[in-house]
DNA sequence: ACTTAAATCGACCACATTGGTCTAAATGCC
DNA sequence: GGCATTTAGACCAATGTGGTCGATTTAAGT
């Protein structure tokens, strides 16, 4: 088989997974340590190496599969004939949120990934990670209906100030249920007061009905 | 004298302080090494224990600090008389670049004591963070003039906005600078630019001239 | 039931790093 | 000169590092 690791039961696969992304999330490839992951993840520190040979070989497996969960669960289900700009990311604010429910270190992974800037990575990985930057970019920008803001506003200021009050939403919703199972949330009541914010974004930047 | 460190040459008193929030900003308290800090403040390891005799005394003596320095050249500056809220914030948010510019460390080094949440402090620390964050809340909230507000707005909201679209051209600036000396930087153009967003937001919420 | 192969653990390795100490030299001061 | 303070970094026991290996269990095949 091609990887020792993808053909163990799910249920140790998943704590294994969360085990060493939370690890090296939290302390970045250098001070992550294999002792800690095989502690939490329950398993004997030889069954690590012997699913992944060493530590960076581990880290690699880890970014490209968080790496393509986030190009097809994430960037590739946003619908760009959705020409509304606002629209759109209201989409894409919910399936990060799923994305986050389902694996919040994935994400987190990411993160700390994006702002280490590695040197060099393997031939493999550095083109996913650059399929990942383009469709990111293509998705944000491409084919938004410009018409729909009001004439005398800088729209690429708006698309900024959107990202910003979306990211910010984001990351208060996150701490504010910090410690609560996320995936077995009712996620309802937030999604409604998402949508407010999204609201008060159109009326701020978008045409009024009457002048269309 | 109360504090050896305080009455040396304020160069190696900067390298040393430097050094020291850095370190702990990265690694948090656990796993920052007084090895790297004596190495990065070029000065003996014995020098760093003579001055504070343990490393959690350091980490002390620099929570402090960045409490004192954060109330005192940001917080304790925001004036409350300017009622207008995204005024008020324009120049806060000037205040807290400038505090960034002479000590881009500070504001990071609190940044991970935050989301660290220690058990129990000292009391005279205890003390100087609550005050902290009562000067904090009232700073932001009080005395401002919500008739400038357009009627049929969420002013809450409204806040939060605000202060995520604030939050977010910083972390921005930040990004796009990194590695530049910020202190010995032109700010104007960037400061220019802020103030475009912030024109953007008025027009969003405020009552327009012929309302008021 | 017997053999062989794969899976699993955790003690163990050599080495690096930890917070903190201490000695001995350098420097400042009268 | 002589006393006190400042300085550097070798050193300490303790802990942690990534990775290995032999021993034991489990699974598979016949």
């Amino acid at each position: 088989m091609t990887h020792l690791f993808e053909s163990l039961e799910e249920e140790k696969k998943q704590r294994i997974l969360n085990a060493a992304l939370n690890e090296f999330a939290d302390h970045g490839f250098e001070q992550a340590s294999t002792n800690r992951i095989v502690k939490h993840a329950k398993i004997g520190k030889g069954m690590l190496f012997h699913y992944f040979n060493t530590k960076k070989d581990l880290y690699y497996y880890l970014l490209h599969y968080c790496l393509d969960r986030t190009l097809n669960d994430y960037l590739k289900q946003i619908d760009i004939t959705e020409r509304d700009f606002i629209e759109r990311f209201k989409k894409a604010g919910e399936l990060k949120m799923e994305l986050f429910a389902e694996h919040p270190n994935v994400l987190n992974f990411l993160g700390t990934f994006f702002l280490a800037d590695i040197k060099e990575l393997p031939g493999d990985i550095q083109a996913k990670y650059d399929q990942l930057q383009k469709e990111g970019y293509e998705k944000i920008y491409s084919n938004i209906d410009y018409s729909l803001f009001r004439e005398n506003i800088d729209v690429e200021k708006a698309f900024k100030m959107i990202n910003w009050v979306i990211e910010g939403y984001e990351k208060e919703l996150k701490s504010s249920l910090k410690g609560q199972s996320f995936s077995e949330l009712n996620m309802e009541p937030y999604f409604k007061e998402f949508y407010k914010y999204l609201e008060m974004l159109k009326s701020a930047f978008y045409k009024k009905e009457g002048e269309k």
